[in-house]
DNA sequence: TGGAAATGTCTAG
DNA sequence: TAGACCTTTCCAC
């Protein structure tokens, strides 16, 4: 259940312990043994978050694209190097065989009772659906339950980058804020909907939809059209620096001005971190009106009717 | 043990 | 707009 600062922080992962390395790919879970074929025994050269998409290169001219969807994860394990200087070390504990692992996409999860700290055995042996594994000699990624997992030709990787809309970590100058606002600002669509639409955007999920909007105290029904240029231009501003900070954290906090004890509170409790996601029925922060709740395009829907007024 | 839910996207009608 | 798809987790029974 990822949103772009996750798949970002995915691609730095990839970046920091597969990039440069021979790849030893398979799909333990059989489903994709004809694309881990393609890919076995080459080396990776690149690693490229755009949006929720992520895109490993190959010294072959070949292309993995990997969308997680609302279910997919990655687990890193063996040599795990920091992804951010600023965020805790799930991963390398010192030792270069830490074994512990790094699950990106459904969360992060730090292990928990049973999993293998210290595995004797290196790759372990692979545990539930791995629809792909990839191995270097010290270093392994298992990818579960993705929505899109395919070995790309550059040709066919171009297309699927195209659709994309702009995504503040890879195009942060003024011409993606400006095709950002062009975009928003031209349909007569909700504002909530556009938001969710990855050629308008790329990286933004229902958390960070229903969180800016909010922070913006926008009403997510207000048509894009008539949406004012600076107001758009304030979304993606807020957006950008929530993604970078999410980047940052490998967590989602959309809640601001809080001090050092309300700050921490919130970090450990997650429903405490967002100003509306998922909290319908609950008193507003700023107002105490009740968040209300409802489906727009197909996916559940936050807001506080008296401050997106 | 079974069902629902989950930070997503696509297709058919 | 409804349904399909992919997988895991959590909670009620």
């Amino acid at each position: 259940m990822p949103e772009g600062h996750t798949v970002h922080r995915i691609a730095l992962q990839f970046r920091a312990d597969f990039v440069g390395h021979r790849i030893a790919a398979s799909s333990p879970q059989g489903r994709f043994a004809a694309g881990a074929a393609l890919l076995d025994g080459s080396t990776m050269v690149e690693s490229r978050a755009i949006g929720k998409q992520l895109f490993l290169g190959f010294d072959d001219d070949r292309w993995l694209r990997v969308h997680l969807g609302l279910y997919g994860a990655w687990d890193f394990r063996g040599r795990i190097s920091p992804v951010h200087p600023e965020s805790p070390v799930l991963g390398s504990m010192g030792a270069p065989r830490a074994a512990r692992a790094v699950r990106m996409g459904e969360g992060e999860l730090p292990l928990r009772d049973g999993d293998d700290v210290a595995a004797p055995e290196f790759p372990p042996p692979p545990i539930g659906q791995v629809r792909v594994r990839l191995l270097t000699e010290e270093s392994l990624a298992d990818l579960r339950g993705p929505t899109a997992c395919e070995v790309l030709q550059p040709d066919e990787v171009a297309v699927a980058m195209a659709r994309l809309g702009p995504d503040p970590m890879v195009d942060p100058g003024p011409e993606a804020e400006a095709v950002f606002v062009e975009r928003l600002t031209s349909r007569a669509t909700p504002v909530g909907q556009l938001l969710m639409d990855q050629a308008v955007v790329s990286g933004i999920g229902n958390v960070y939809r229903a969180e800016i909007l909010f922070r913006a105290r926008l009403d997510p029904h207000t048509r894009g059209r008539t949406v004012p240029a600076e107001v758009a231009r304030g979304l993606w501003r807020d957006w950008t620096e929530l993604l970078a900070d999410g980047v940052r954290r490998g967590v989602m906090m959309t809640r601001d001005g809080l001090d050092d004890d309300a700050h921490a509170l919130a970090l450990a409790d997650q429903t405490a971190r967002h100003w509306v996601y998922k909290r319908a029925g609950l008193p507003c922060y700023v107002c105490g009106t009740p968040i209300q709740v409802e489906t727009m395009a197909g996916r559940n829907l936050y807001w506080c009717p008296t401050c997106q007024d």
